[in-house]
RNA sequence: GUGGGCGUAGCUCAGUUGGUUAGAGCGCCAGGUUGUGGUCCUGGAGGCCGCGGGUUCGACCCCCGUCGCUCACCCCA
C-alpha cells in the first residue's frame, strides 16, 4: 500500500463535529447529572491496560479477548490491551487503591474492538457506565438496573425492554453447565453449523445462538434459571420483587447469557425494539462477585452497567425522538465590529467575563459578512460596534430574531451593555 | 473472518452506445445595498471522477487489482 496524499479516521471509528456533537454532550452529561443524583462519583481510569486484566476479567476464552482485542507491546516489552470494555479496568482500580465500600463510581470511555463494522457497530465505540464494589445487597442491583432505565427515560427513548436472568454463582453455574455440556452432547447433530465444532469450548454461547436448529436444541434442555442454588434464587427474586415496587418491569429471559465470563448471578439487558435485532441491545450488565479476586483483591461483589452511546443514538433516531437540545448551546451575542480598530477582542473578553456566550467574527470583514456570521451563529442578539458609536461611547444592540429593523435595535452607553443584556435575555 | 452494494466539488447527486473545455442543487466568497443578517438577483472560488494498472486513436464510463465507505452474518454497546 502506497502512502496516501490524505488522511481519514481508521477503519470502524468517526469523527463527532457540530452539530451531532451537541447532542452528544446532551447525552453524556444527562448521564452525569444522573450518576450524580444516585450518589456515584467519577472514575478515570487508563485507556489501556495490563493484557492480564481482561484475560483474567472478561475471559481468556470470550470472543472478545480471542479476536477483538487491540493488543500491543510497548517499549519496555509490556504486554498491554486497549480497554475493550469498562467494568474490569474499574476493578482493578478497585484492588488497586481500596477505597472505602460501597464504592459507586461511573465512567464514561472509548472501547476498542477489533470488528468488521456495520450499523451501530464500531472498532472505537464509546459507553457510560456504573460500577459499584463492596456489597452484594439486591437493592443495588435493582439500583443500577433503575439509573439506566432513567438514563433512557431523560433521553425520551419508550420502545426499551429490560430482559433479565440470573447465572448463578460459580457453583451453581459450575454444575448447570456440566448439564448443559451433556445435553449437547447428545443433540450435537442438531446443532447449527457455527456451532457443531466449537459448543465444547463454551457451551453457554450455545445459548444465545439465534439459529433455529440450536434453538431447537437448547429449549428442549435445562435452563441455568432452575438449577441455582436456594440463596442464588432468593437473590433474584429480590431483585425482581425490587424493580417491581419501583414500577420497573422485567421479562426473565433464560437464554441471556451475556459475552463476559466475569459475571455471576444478576445479569440484564436493554433492548430497544426501535432497532433492529443485530444492534438492539444498548445497554447490558449485571453481577460479578469474583471479579475483584480474579484480579488479585479480597473477595468483593460487584454490580454496574454499560451503555453505548452510539446505539443509544441510533435508538434515538429510530424513535424519532425530538432532537431537543439537552444542553444549552446558544450563543447570548454576537459582536460586529467596524471600527477598524478591533474593539471586538475587548468587547468579547469583557462580555464573556461576564458571563455571557458571546463570539464574534474575523478579519475585520464588511458589515454584511458580519452579520450573515451572526445570523449563522444562531446568537440571540448582536452589539454593533462603528466607529460614531465608538467615538460617542456607544453601541447598538439589535434582537436578532425580530425582522422590524426600528423596533429590533437601540443604542445604549458602552457602559450599560452587560446590565441591558441581562435584561433582555430575561424578558 | 465470510458475503452484497457503493466510491464524481465541502454536502446530496446527475453524467447519453466510450468522444475532446466534467455539470446541477445546497453550502462558501464577493457585489447589487455609501454601517444591518435571515428573501431575491448577479458573479466567483472550489474536481488527479478514491488509488494503481490494462484495453482503446481516445476512459468518469469497459476489464483487473487495491484501498476505503456501507449493509448483513458472527459477536456485542
Amino acid at each position: 500500500m502506497s502512502e496516501p496524499t490524505t488522511f481519514q479516521a481508521p477503519i470502524g471509528t468517526h469523527d463527532v463535529l457540530g452539530p451531532a456533537s451537541a447532542e452528544w454532550e446532551g447525552v453524556v452529561a444527562t448521564f452525569a447529572q444522573l450518576a450524580y443524583r444516585f450518589g456515584f462519583e467519577l472514575a478515570v481510569t487508563p485507556m489501556f491496560e495490563e493484557l492480564g486484566v481482561f484475560h483474567r476479567g472478561i475471559g481468556e476464552h470470550s470472543d472478545v479477548a480471542r479476536k477483538e482485542m487491540y493488543v500491543f507491546e510497548d517499549r519496555g516489552q509490556r504486554q498491554y490491551a486497549l480497554r475493550p470494555e469498562g467494568t474490569a479496568p474499574i476493578v482493578r482500580a478497585f484492588v488497586q487503591h481500596g477505597p472505602a465500600t460501597p464504592w459507586k463510581a461511573w465512567y464514561v470511555t472509548p472501547a476498542f474492538r477489533y470488528e468488521r463494522p456495520q450499523a451501530g457497530r464500531y472498532r472505537q465505540h464509546h459507553q457510560l457506565g456504573v460500577e459499584v464494589l463492596g456489597t452484594d445487597d439486591p437493592a443495588l442491583d435493582v439500583e443500577v438496573i433503575a439509573l439506566a432505565l432513567r438514563f433512557y427515560q431523560a433521553l425520551g427513548l419508550v420502545r426499551v425492554r429490560l430482559i433479565i436472568n440470573s447465572m448463578g454463582h460459580d457453583e451453581c453455574r459450575a454444575a448447570y453447565v456440566e448439564r448443559l455440556r451433556r445435553h449437547l452432547l447428545a443433540n450435537v447433530a442438531g446443532l447449527c453449523v457455527d456451532h457443531q465444532d466449537v459448543w465444547h469450548e463454551n457451551p453457554l454461547r450455545v445459548l444465545d445462538c439465534k439459529k433455529p436448529e440450536c434453538v431447537a436444541v437448547t429449549s428442549a434442555g435445562p435452563m441455568l434459571i432452575d438449577f441455582i442454588c436456594e440463596e442464588c434464587r432468593e437473590h433474584f427474586d429480590r431483585v425482581v420483587r425490587g424493580l417491581d415496587s419501583i414500577g420497573i418491569e422485567s421479562e426473565l429471559n433464560p437464554r441471556l447469557v451475556r459475552g463476559f465470563d466475569y459475571y455471576t448471578r444478576t445479569t440484564f439487558e436493554y433492548v430497544a425494539d426501535s432497532l433492529v435485532g443485530s444492534q438492539n441491545s444498548i445497554g447490558g450488565g449485571g453481577r460479578y462477585d469474583k471479579l475483584a479476586e480474579q484480579l488479585g483483591g479480597r473477595p468483593t461483589s460487584g454490580v454496574g452497567f454499560g451503555s453505548g452511546i452510539e446505539r443509544v443514538l441510533l435508538a434515538r433516531a429510530a424513535e424519532e425522538v425530538e432532537p431537543r437540545n439537552l444542553v444549552n448551546r446558544t450563543l447570548d451575542l454576537f459582536v460586529i465590529d467596524t471600527t477598524g480598530e478591533d474593539v471586538a477582542t475587548v468587547l468579547v473578553d469583557e462580555l464573556r467575563s461576564a458571563g455571557f456566550a458571546t463570539d464574534r467574527a474575523y478579519d475585520r470583514r464588511s458589515m454584511k459578512a458580519q452579520m450573515k456570521a451572526a445570523d449563522r451563529s444562531g446568537a440571540r442578539f448582536a452589539l454593533l460596534v462603528g466607529p460614531q458609536e465608538w467615538a460617542a461611547g456607544e453601541v447598538t444592540i439589535r434582537d436578532l430574531r425580530s425582522d422590524d429593523y426600528e423596533q429590533a435595535q437601540r443604542r445604549i452607553a458602552r457602559d450599560d451593555v452587560a446590565l441591558s443584556l441581562a435584561n433582555l435575555l430575561n424578558d
